[in-house]
DNA sequence: CGGGTTACCTGACGGC
DNA sequence: TGCCGTCAGGTAACCC
């Protein structure tokens, strides 16, 4: 489910429900492991400790407490809620119970998500955090020179680069083929091959794909919900992904499909060179 | 090392 | 109705 606009809507929405630094009385786990173990101590070094924030880093979700921060990946089909009693689910892997009455609930049919424990202050030390290429958004990180310095030289082709998390992070297959119809570059394109003011292009389009999606809430899939239960609407704004035979938006031709790098692929294939 | 494929897991959907 | 194959927003372990 979740790339960068996704994963932000759901920080967005945790941190507005926990704006009021709730203390977890109770975390509860359903299972001892999602796409990996779960640490047994988890639950104890949470318990009794206020949630002070809310961030993200990359399509990681954390959440900080004093004593220590939960990391959690949301992998395909993670979710969030507010689960008043009585509200359980098949595949809710997790509770936290907070002294006020409430309680969230980590649901994850598919269980590629990651919930793990941070000691503070060594974010940048978690495996899954070491070796993140630069936030998208941060126009001072994520520049068409750092972009063509990753490219250098490089045969993979265009697509799968942006969507490796160690180029740049947030960028799934929705967004990474829908920045690739805006900058005209065709997601086949050996890496190595685009022009350095196509690669600007291509910096372009991705910052302004995510920051749309994030204004719209995401795209709704299935099931992805943001955290107080809404559907996101940007997928009412897909101009390539998913549309495999329709139109182009552009220019009318009909759409190309294809699997690149093991995930399906959409492009126009007079728009991309 | 770079580049490509496969596995992980469940559910939804289309064809027969 | 139900069975079967295919596919799904991600990541990492493999292979050559």
């Amino acid at each position: 489910m979740p790339e960068l606009p996704e994963v932000e809507t759901v920080r967005s929405g945790l941190a507005l429900l926990l704006a009021d630094r709730p203390i977890l009385c109770r975390v509860q786990l359903m299972r001892a492991d999602l796409r990996a173990p779960i640490p047994a101590s988890l639950a104890r070094r949470l318990r009794g400790q206020p949630i002070i924030a809310v961030r993200r880093r990359a399509k990681y979700l954390l959440f900080e407490t004093p004593a220590a921060t939960l990391l959690c990946h949301l992998g395909m089909t993670g979710t969030w809620r507010l689960a008043p009693s009585g509200d359980e689910r098949i595949h809710d892997h997790c509770y936290l119970h907070f002294f006020d009455g409430r309680r969230l609930a980590y649901r994850d049919p598919r269980r590629f998500g990651l919930l793990d424990l941070i000691e503070p202050g060594r974010a940048e030390e978690h495996p899954a955090l070491a070796g993140l290429g630069p936030e998208p958004l941060d126009a001072r990180a994520f520049t068409g020179a750092v972009l063509a310095e990753r490219c250098a030289g490089r045969k993979v082709a265009i697509k799968p680069l942006i969507m490796d998390q160690r180029v740049v992070v947030g960028v799934g297959n929705i967004y990474a083929a829908e920045a690739l119809f805006r900058a005209g570059i065709r997601p086949s394109c050996f890496s190595g091959r685009v022009s350095r003011p196509r690669l600007d292009a291509l910096v372009a389009a991705i910052r302004a794909v995510l920051l749309e999606a994030i204004a719209a809430g995401g795209s709704t899939i299935s099931d992805f919900r943001q955290a107080g239960g809404d559907s996101g609407y940007f997928q009412t704004r897909f101009q390539v992904y998913d549309r495999a035979g329709q139109p182009c938006v552009r220019c009318g031709a009909k759409l190309r499909g294809a699997v690149l790098g093991g995930r399906s692929t959409v492009w126009c294939s007079r728009c991309q060179r």
